[in-house]
DNA sequence: CGGACAAGCTGA
DNA sequence: CAGCTTGTCCGG
C-alpha cells in the first residue's frame, strides 16, 4: 500500500546532489519543510533535510526519524538559488543554515521593542543603499536607524560585521539600548524563532530567520565576507538577493566602494568623510638616508612620541607579507626595480630581473641612476620584529594569523594585517613597506591599500581627534593612492576602478569563475563549446561570461565530469 | 559518498 | 575455480 503522504529529502552526502522521496509515518507525520531527518539511504543511515512535500505515487521507504528543526521553508528557496549561483551542492548551504547541535524546541520570539527617546535621538535614519563612511565613523547610529525604520515590519533585522569579535561587542551595545538580539554564533534557536535582531559575521547572511525585515552590512567589501573555500559565496550578494526576495531594505557601508558595491548607483556619503580618516604621514624612502634601518627617522620619532602616551599598545608596525622578501631597490638612489611595461615590482630570475609575468627579462641595474648595486627591501615579520626591537630598544610582540590570541602584547607590536584583530587602540601605526600594496598585481590592490589604512585609522583615531598617526613608508610618494589618503577623498579612485571593471568585464560588468581540480580540463573544454570564453591560467581555467546569470547558465548547461572539480564563481 | 555486484586476475 | 582485487553503478 502506498503511503498517504511523502516528502522529498536532500541527504548530507554532498556527492549525491539530488533529492529522494520517503514516506511519512505516524511518528514522522509532523515533519515540516526544512527540518532535519534521518533516513535509510542505500543500506546506510544518513541525515538529511526535508525540502518539500510530494504526492506518493509508488511504494516508498519510510522516513526513519524526525531529528529537529532546520532552515525555515522561506529560506530554502534562497539556498537553492545560492547553490546554483555558486555551483555547489545544496547540502553545503543547508549545513550553513542548520544548527550545529540538533534543536527540537523553539523559544517564543519577543516583539521588536521601541527604542527609548534618549536612544532613538542617537539613531541615524538614512535611505537604504550604499553608504560611504569614514573608517572611524561608529556604525551604531546607522544600525539603530535601520532598526527604527524596519521595526514595524514583519521579520528580523540582520546586522553583519566583518569579524566575530566585533559582532559580540556590537551585540552588547545593542542590548544595552534595548534591542532583543540573537547572536549568529550560538543562538540558532532564537534566529529560527524570528528574533527581532540578528548580529553576526559572514554566516549571518544565511541566518535561519523566517523573514528578513531589513539588513545592514558594515564594511561591505571586507574580504572576510567572501568564503575562500568552495562554495565561494559572499555575504553581500547573498544579502542583496535575500532582501530582494523579502522586499526588505539593505544598508551597506564601505570606506571605499568596490565596483560590485557601487555598481553605478549613487553612494550616499555621511557628512565629513575626510575628517574621519586618520592623519597620514608619508615617508618617501627614496629620499631617506640609506643607512637608516627598517624604520625611517620620522617613523622612529612618531614611535617614540607614541611610547610616551598611555595606550597599552603604543606602536603597531605592519608588514603585509610573510616570509622572505622578493622586492629590489637601488642601494644608491632608492628607486624600486619595476617592470617597464606593467609597473609591478621585479624579482630575481637567475642573475637577471623580471616581473612576475616575465614581461621583460633585463640586466640587474637601476633604471633611474644606472647603479648596479641593488638590495632586497622586503623582509618577513620575524626579521622585521628583530630590527624594530633593536631600533626602538623595546621588547616587541609578533602577531600573525598563526600567533596565539591569548598572549598579552608588549607595547610595540610587529605583524601582518592579523594585528587588526588583536589590537584595539594604539598611538601610531607604521606601514613599513606600503609599496607591497601599491605594487601588488591584483586589480583590487589599490582598494586594499586604502582599506588597510582605514583599519589602521580605527586604532589611532581620526584626524579630528588627533590621537595618533598612520605612517606610510614608501618609495612612491607621488602615487595617486597616497594622494587620495592624504586628502581623504577617494572619488577619483572609485570611479577609476569602475571604469577598469567595465573595461576588463570584471564583476559586476561580467561574470568570472575559476575552475581547478583534476577534472578541470575536461570541464573547461566542454564549457568552451558554449557561449562563454575560457582560458588557461596557472591555477586552472578562467571562465568569463557577459554577466553572472549567463555564467550560471553556462556552468549548469555542462554536465560535471567525474573526478575532483572546484568551481569558484566570483 | 560508500555498498553491491560483476568482471578480471592469480595460484594451487 | 575459490578467493581476492579492481571498477562501475546507483541510491527513492
Amino acid at each position: 500500500m502506498t503511503a498517504l503522504r511523502a516528502v522529498r529529502v536532500i541527504t548530507e552526502v554532498a556527492a549525491v546532489d539530488r533529492p529522494f522521496d520517503y514516506a511519512l509515518t505516524e511518528a514522522t507525520g509532523h515533519c515540516g519543510v526544512g527540518d532535519r531527518v534521518r533516513i535509510d539511504f542505500n543500506h546506510r543511515s544518513v541525515r538529511g533535510w526535508v525540502v518539500g512535500e510530494v504526492e506518493p505515487d509508488r511504494e516508498l521507504k519510510p522516513l526513519t526519524k524526525w531529528l529537529g528543526y532546520g532552515p525555515p521553508p522561506s529560506l530554502l528557496e534562497l539556498l537553492t538559488w545560492a547553490s546554483e549561483r555558486w555551483c555547489s551542492p545544496l547540502s553545503r548551504f543547508l549545513i550553513s543554515s542548520s544548527p550545529k547541535r540538533l534543536i527540537t524546541q523553539l523559544p517564543d520570539a519577543p516583539r521588536a521593542a521601541a527604542l527609548s527617546d534618549s536612544v532613538s535621538k542617537g539613531a541615524l535614519c538614512l535611505e537604504s543603499g550604499v553608504i560611504q563612511t569614514a573608517p572611524t565613523t561608529d556604525p551604531l547610529p546607522l544600525i539603530l536607524g535601520a532598526y527604527e525604520s524596519t521595526r514595524e515590519r514583519e521579520g528580523s533585522l540582520l546586522v553583519l560585521v566583518p569579524t566575530e569579535a566585533w559582532a559580540s561587542r556590537l551585540r552588547g551595545r545593542l542590548e544595552q539600548r534595548g534591542c532583543a538580539v540573537a547572536s549568529h554564533e550560538n543562538e540558532w534557536d532564537r534566529m529560527r524563532a524570528g528574533w527581532p535582531v540578528v548580529v553576526g559575521s559572514r554566516g549571518a547572511a544565511l541566518a535561519p530567520v523566517p523573514k528578513v525585515a531589513g539588513a545592514v552590512i558594515i564594511d561591505a567589501d571586507d574580504e572576510s565576507y567572501r568564503s575562500e573555500s568552495a562554495p565561494t559565496w559572499d555575504a553581500l550578494s547573498m544579502l542583496r538577493e535575500r532582501c530582494r526576495r523579502d522586499d526588505a531594505p539593505l544598508w551597506a557601508t564601505s570606506m571605499i566602494p568596490s565596483p560590485v558595491l557601487a555598481n553605478d548607483e549613487d553612494c550616499e556619503k555621511v557628512s565629513d568623510v575626510a575628517q574621519g580618516w586618520p592623519r597620514i604621514q608619508v615617508v618617501d624612502r627614496r629620499n631617506s638616508d640609506p643607512r637608516d634601518g627598517v624604520l625611517s627617522r620620522s617613523a622612529l620619532d612618531a614611535a617614540h612620541r607614541a611610547l610616551r602616551g598611555d595606550e597599552s599598545v603604543a606602536v603597531v608596525v605592519v608588514l603585509q607579507r610573510l616570509g622572505t622578501g622578493r622586492l629590489f631597490a637601488c642601494r644608491s638612489c632608492g628607486e624600486l626595480a619595476r617592470c617597464s611595461q606593467c609597473g609591478q615590482g621585479e624579482e630575481e630570475v637567475g642573475t637577471q630581473l623580471a616581473c612576475r609575468d616575465r614581461h621583460e627579462l633585463r640586466a640587474n641595474f637601476c633604471r633611474s641612476c644606472g647603479a648596479t648595486n641593488l638590495k632586497r627591501v622586503r623582509v618577513g615579520v620575524t626579521t622585521l620584529a628583530r630590527d624594530v626591537a633593536a631600533q626602538l630598544s623595546q621588547a616587541v610582540s609578533e602577531v600573525t594569523s598563526a600567533s596565539d590570541a591569548a598572549v598579552t602584547l608588549h607595547r610595540v607590536v610587529v605583524g601582518t594585517e592579523a594585528v587588526w584583530q588583536r589590537v584595539r587602540r594604539c598611538g601610531v601605526v607604521i606601514f613599513v613597506d606600503f609599496d607591497q600594496y601599491l605594487l601588488a598585481p591584483r586589480e583590487s590592490s589599490r582598494r586594499s591599500a586604502i582599506t588597510a589604512v582605514g583599519k589602521a585609522g580605527r586604532l589611532v583615531g581620526s584626524r579630528r581627534d588627533a590621537r595618533g598617526d598612520v605612517v606610510l613608508q614608501t618609495r612612491r610618494g607621488d602615487d595617486p593612492v597616497i594622494r587620495a589618503l592624504e586628502q581623504g577623498d577617494f572619488d577619483a579612485i572609485v570611479s577609476d576602478d569602475i571604469a577598469t571593471a567595465k573595461l576588463l568585464a570584471l564583476p559586476p560588468y561580467g561574470g568570472v569563475a575559476t575552475i581547478s581540480g583534476e577534472a578541470a580540463e575536461e570541464f573547461a573544454s566542454l564549457l568552451g563549446q558554449s557561449s562563454v570564453s575560457v582560458y588557461q591560467v596557472p591555477e586552472g581555467f578562467v571562465v568569463r561570461a557577459r554577466d553572472v546569470d549567463a555564467l550560471t547558465l553556462a556552468l549548469r548547461s555542462v554536465s560535471r565530469p567525474a573526478g575532483k572539480l572546484r568551481v569558484a564563481v566570483q
